[in-house]
DNA sequence: AACTACGCCAACCGCATCACC
DNA sequence: AGGTGATGCGGTTGGCGTAGT
């Protein structure tokens, strides 16, 4: 028995979203808040399911999202993680709170699933070592430490975005990402009439247009400049109360360890074991 | 210059899980 | 406790851009 779709298809507008749909997202987060998706099409008049819009603003219109150029660090921690935790892109990008599940996904796919099979001449093979760890470990000792892992990267994240994510009390938060979006909507509208794909696909995306002066109104609200630092909520001091804060050490250690996967088999273990006798 | 193949990424689909009644 | 709706998550796809021929 079928559950019913969460929308009606007909009607229901697809594909790449349009900069002035953006904007009308945007706007009714930012009053709103984001939760309720399901009231967000009839509420804006937006011809899109509720899940689309949800998507639209967990993997491209939500505040402290750094797009493109993964940098070495986040590059070497994904692959760990993908080792210890699989496919949990959920899982993993909670690790990287500037990153959505969607960008790590495809950036392993598109990137580090070759990187990581290329030198496959042994036990340096991180998905090897993992899947090894994992024969190493009872199946359910292993679910243990998967959940226990899931929660202290939950845990983590809460304490890594708290300046960023809590909408409630922090409402500039929003209000950043709306000038953000305006700047970037403002500068394509200058710029080449191009087709609506133009902005999600320019590699950075939001973050590259934030540097496009001007300010721009909506239908709802006013938009005015402020430095780049500030049109994301998370910035280097988040990063830093990240760093300093983050309650899994060892596995963090671990996953921020800047060796090159020298005796990460054994490494993986000791932290499997480790995180599971922690918790 | 035209065509083809491939890579990349945003978005969609469907199942799983959660939350509420 | 069970049913139902909402949301989360992971896999997959479609379309665009670009490199190669």
């Amino acid at each position: 028995m079928g559950r019913p779709p969460c929308c009606d298809k007909n009607g229901v507008k697809k594909g790449p979203w349009t900069p002035e749909e953006d904007i009308i997202l945007v706007s009714y987060i930012q009053e709103h808040g984001p939760g309720n998706w399901r009231a967000v099409p009839t509420n804006t008049g937006l011809l899109r399911c509720s899940k689309s819009c949800r998507l639209r603003w967990t993997n491209y219109l939500r505040p402290g999202i750094k797009r493109g150029n993964f940098t070495d660090q986040e590059e070497k921690l994904i692959i760990r993680l993908q080792a210890l935790l699989g496919n949990r892109w959920a899982a993993i990008a909670s690790y990287l709170p500037e990153r959505t599940d969607n960008d790590i996904k495809n950036y392993w796919n598109t990137h580090l699933k070759k990187k990581v099979r290329k030198p496959e001449t042994g036990s340096d093979c991180p998905k090897s070592s993992g899947q090894s760890s994992h024969r190493s470990v009872s199946k359910g000792q292993w679910e243990r430490c998967l959940q226990t892992d899931i929660n202290m990267a939950k845990r983590a994240l809460c304490e890594a975005s708290s300046a960023s994510c809590s909408f409630g009390s922090k409402p500039s938060t929003y209000a950043s990402n709306t000038e953000n979006i305006s700047r970037l909507l403002q500068g394509w509208m200058k710029g080449s009439p191009k087709p609506s794909v133009a902005p999600a696909s320019s590699g950075s995306g939001v973050a590259e247009s934030a540097s496009s002066q001007g300010s721009v109104s909506t239908s709802n609200c006013i938009m005015s400049l402020e430095p780049l630092e500030s049109v994301f909520g998370f910035n280097d001091s988040t990063a830093e109360r990240w760093e300093a804060g983050a309650p899994f050490s060892l596995l963090e250690s671990w996953l921020l360890d800047e060796h090159d996967g020298h005796g990460q088999e054994s490494f993986l273990d000791v932290a499997l074991l480790d995180t599971c006798e922690l918790f």
